[in-house]
DNA sequence: GTCTATACTAAGATAGAC
DNA sequence: GTCTATCTTAGTATAGAC
């Protein structure tokens, strides 16, 4: 944000995310993010006030476009559409270089939930997962909704992959979750 | 196991889940575990030797409850039929006694990964979302047939829903699940 | 079977020198 | 901007009395 620049901060936040990503952000000390980046505990916190504080700069950036999003889907008045197309782009998100940190508060709720940042951002996820299910009276249809969304992060986790992540399984994740979005054609209620 | 008896084994057990799914199993420490029964800390490494090994006394049921279906769908020629099964027994036990622990597992793979019964757990979960997809050529309708084990959990976490869990939404969950288990009937490969 | 007291470790964080 | 040194707090765990 300011004037004197060596990249150390930038390089700081590359590491904790891979980390935090890797074994978990309680599990991540800043001893190790430090030793990893070859300087001090104490040179961490001249470039972030605490451990909370990497973790917000992380999550910022993708905490406003989720934002906008959401803000974008209320504004809609065709409910099928908007849905296809906030699933679209939090799949672009996910494609894009927000993939990790989509990991990784996949993975961390119970961390990020303590934390100020986190807390705000699983709000949001939850309007959004609200969101989704909004139009649909039917409980079998809104979980089936609901379930697109998710879709999305279960084709970003190993976990539930043979492999790690790819362009293609992002795709067809985004094809199984417009798939769950879009109506029945000769569905019951 | 033995024969002495005074229940606070399972006085721990319960506060300890209870906390756990709560807020955490790092967040959680020893001492507020103690303090929340009335005893100290030292009472609790009478009955557990560590903090992990009361997590493995919380998952050691459901353990071999996943080998056992995992071994069993294994045995199947009919794979449509074994999938549809193994979402049934899944969806059985989530409704049983091994709802909240469920939840524990789904929340906390990063503390559970470092733990050895966490570990071995993970991989009976991978195995199974493995087993899910086996028969599916096509990328699109494997990740579905995944998803159906995810449905499951998903109708099991207050994350993704409006309330709390219930038997009505365990059900949901399992007709989602279903559906997204069996074969498409006109669709494509 | 439970408690008091305490050891040990590692974490996050700060002060002040260079 | 990074270091050394140190503080504080909290965690897991143990020894030994009751």
């Amino acid at each position: 944000m300011a004037g004197r620049r060596t990249d150390t901060r930038e390089r700081i936040q590359r590491v904790a995310l891979d980390l935090f990503v890797e074994q978990g952000y309680e599990k991540t000390s800043l001893r190790e993010i430090a030793e990893k980046l070859g300087v001090t505990k104490a040179a961490l916190y001249y470039h972030f006030r605490t451990k909370e504080d990497i973790v917000h700069s992380l999550i910022e950036d993708i905490g406003v476009s989720l934002d906008e999003i959401v803000e974008w889907a209320r504004q809609q008045d065709d409910p099928v559409r908007a849905r296809e197309e906030v699933l679209r782009r939090i799949s672009g998100l996910i494609q894009g270089r927000f993939g990790p940190i989509m990991r990784f508060m996949q993975d961390n709720q119970p961390a990020l939930k303590e934390l100020h940042a986190g807390h705000v951002l699983a709000k949001r996820m939850k309007e959004l997962f609200r969101f989704m299910g909004a139009d649909e009276s039917d409980p079998v249809a809104q979980l089936r909704a609901r379930l697109a969304l998710v879709a999305l992060m279960v084709g970003n986790n190993p976990q539930f992959l043979d492999e790690n992540p790819t362009a293609a399984s992002a795709d067809v994740a985004l094809r199984v979750a417009l798939e769950l979005a879009s109506p029945r054609p000769g569905a019951g209620t």
